[in-house]
DNA sequence: TATCATTTGTTCGTATGTATC
DNA sequence: CGATACATACGAACAAATGAT
C-alpha cells in the first residue's frame, strides 16, 4: 500500500505513481502492471479512479492494455523500419528511393479526384482541379510494419505523358525515370507532420493506442520548379523513422512555402 | 434526437455520430459542440456514455474541451512554424539555419551529463560516455510556439576546442562555424521520430490534449564521418512541421545506420 | 463585488458483458 | 466450466471553471 497525496486530482496521483515506478524501472519493459483489484488495493480507491488513472497512462503511450489479461509496461524499442528519404540516381540513370527495407504492395487503387485546398497549394494549382490518384497499401515483410502512399497526378502533367492516364498509373519508380526521360530536372520538397490517427487509419495500419502518424507529403519539382506530383506516405510511428541525410551547400533562392 | 444502432458499444455509436457530424461539416471548425447534457438527451444515454464518446473524440485530436465552457472543433489549420532543415553556407562562410521563423532563447541551461544507450550510438560512442550538454527552451515570438532544443558534445570533441568547455558553450552556429575554421567539411544526418510527450514535455511546450512531439536527433559529421555534436529538437507536432529539400545526386556510399 | 446558472471534472457505487486462460 | 481481468453502462453527488446577472 503506497501513499498518496500530492498536486492534483485522484486518478491523476495514482497515474503519476505508477508512471515513476515504470520510469524507475520497477516495472520492466513487458512487465504486467498489477491489475485494477490490485491498484485498488495499493491506492485505496475506486475502481474508476484506478481505470482513470490507467486510461491516462495509455493515453501517453506508456502502457497497453490486453483484454482479459492485463497492462503492460510498453517497450520503447527502436523502429523497426528506417526510411530512408533520399533519392538517388544510379549509374543506369534509374532513380531509387532506398527506403531501409522493401515494402510489399498489398493492395493497389487507382480513380480520379480533384485537389483540395491544401494539396492545390502543394501543387501549385487551385482547388477542385483534376487528379490521378493512386493508393498503395504497402508492407513491410520483415516487421509487419504497414505504410499508405498516396500519388497525387494532375492532369496537366498527365497529358504529357501517356502512361499516367492509364490505370493503376506507373510505379514510383517508373515516374521517376520518365520525368527524367522527358528532360525534367527533378528535385524534391517535402514537409514532415505527425497528429493522431482517424478510426479508418488506425485499423488499416494496425496501430496500438496513443500512436501517432507520421505524415510526409513530398512534391516532386522538375525544370523551372514545376510542381510535377505529389506523393503522401502515412505510417503509424511507434515503429518507423525517417531519415535524412543534408550536406552544406550555396544558399538556396527562397521558393516560398515548402 | 438521432438514432444510434451500429457496430461496437455505445459510446464509440455516440462518438462515431458526432466524429461525422465534424466531418461532413455539421460543425464547423471553432465551432462549439452541444454540451454534455444536451448530447445526453440528443443521443439518450447516460452520462458516463457520453464522456467516455467525447474523450474518444479529443484522444482523436478532432475536438477540444475547456472546463466550464464546452467542446470545440479543433480547427486543422496550416501550422505556425515550419522548420526548414537545411543547413546553408552563406558567402562569408558562416552557417544559418534557416528555421521559417528565428526562435527567441528563453531558457539556457548547460551540464555534463553521460551518452546513453540511444545517444551514445548517434555520436559512435559507448554508453556512460562524458557528455557536455545544453538545453535551450526556444520560442517562435510570432506565434509563441515552443521547442526544446538539446546539444550534446562529447569531450573528445570538446577537448580540440576549448571553447565547448566553457557553459554554456557556444551557440549552434558558431558552433558550426568553429568546426569549419577547424577543417572540417560538414554533413548531417536526422532522424525524425514522433510520440506522445510525457507530462513534462505536455507542460513544458504548452501542448493541448492529443497533440504528439516532433523529435529530430540531427548528427554533425565532420571530416571522415566523424560524429562531432547531436542536436535534439522536440516540438509540438500541432502547431509545427519539418520542411526538407532534397536534391537527387549521385549514390552516396552506404554509411551503416542513419 | 458577490451570486448564480451552466458546463465540464472528479469520485464514489453497482451491475453486467466479454476476453483470456 | 470456472476464475480472473478488462470493458461497458447506469446512477448519483460534489468540485471547479466560466460567464452573466
Amino acid at each position: 500500500m503506497t501513499e498518496i497525496q500530492r498536486p492534483g486530482a485522484l486518478y491523476q496521483q495514482v497515474a503519476a505513481a505508477i508512471r515513476e515506478a515504470i520510469l524507475s524501472g520497477e516495472f520492466e519493459p513487458g512487465a504486467p502492471l498489477p491489475s485494477e483489484a490490485q491498484l485498488i488495493q495499493r491506492y485505496q480507491v475506486s475502481r474508476p479512479t484506478v481505470r482513470n488513472a490507467v486510461a491516462t497512462l495509455r493515453a501517453e503511450g506508456l502502457i497497453e492494455v490486453r483484454h482479459g489479461k492485463g497492462s503492460f509496461v510498453r517497450s520503447d524499442g527502436q523502429p523497426a523500419v528506417t526510411i530512408e528519404r533520399r533519392v538517388s540516381r544510379t549509374a543506369k540513370g534509374r532513380f531509387t528511393t532506398p527506403d531501409g527495407s522493401e515494402w510489399d504492395e498489398a493492395e493497389v487503387t487507382a480513380y480520379r479526384s480533384r485537389t483540395t485546398r491544401a494539396t492545390g497549394q502543394l501543387l501549385g494549382l487551385d482547388t477542385e482541379e483534376d487528379l490521378f490518384v493512386c493508393d498503395r497499401l504497402l508492407v513491410d515483410p520483415a516487421s509487419g510494419t504497414r505504410a499508405m502512399h498516396r500519388m497525387l497526378t494532375p492532369f496537366a502533367i498527365a497529358a504529357d505523358v501517356p502512361v499516367f492516364g492509364e490505370a493503376p498509373g506507373p510505379t514510383l519508380t517508373a515516374a521517376y525515370e520518365i520525368m527524367t526521360q522527358v528532360g525534367h530536372k527533378l528535385w524534391w520538397s517535402e514537409t514532415v507532420r505527425a497528429r493522431m490517427p482517424l478510426p479508418d487509419e488506425r485499423s488499416t495500419l494496425r496501430l496500438p493506442d496513443a500512436t501517432p502518424i507520421l505524415h510526409v507529403a513530398r512534391v516532386t519539382h522538375g525544370t523551372n520548379d514545376r510542381p510535377l506530383l505529389l506523393e503522401e506516405l502515412r505510417t503509424g510511428a511507434d515503429r518507423a523513422e525517417l531519415a535524412y541525410r543534408i550536406t552544406a551547400d550555396k544558399e538556396p533562392a527562397r521558393r516560398g512555402r515548402a
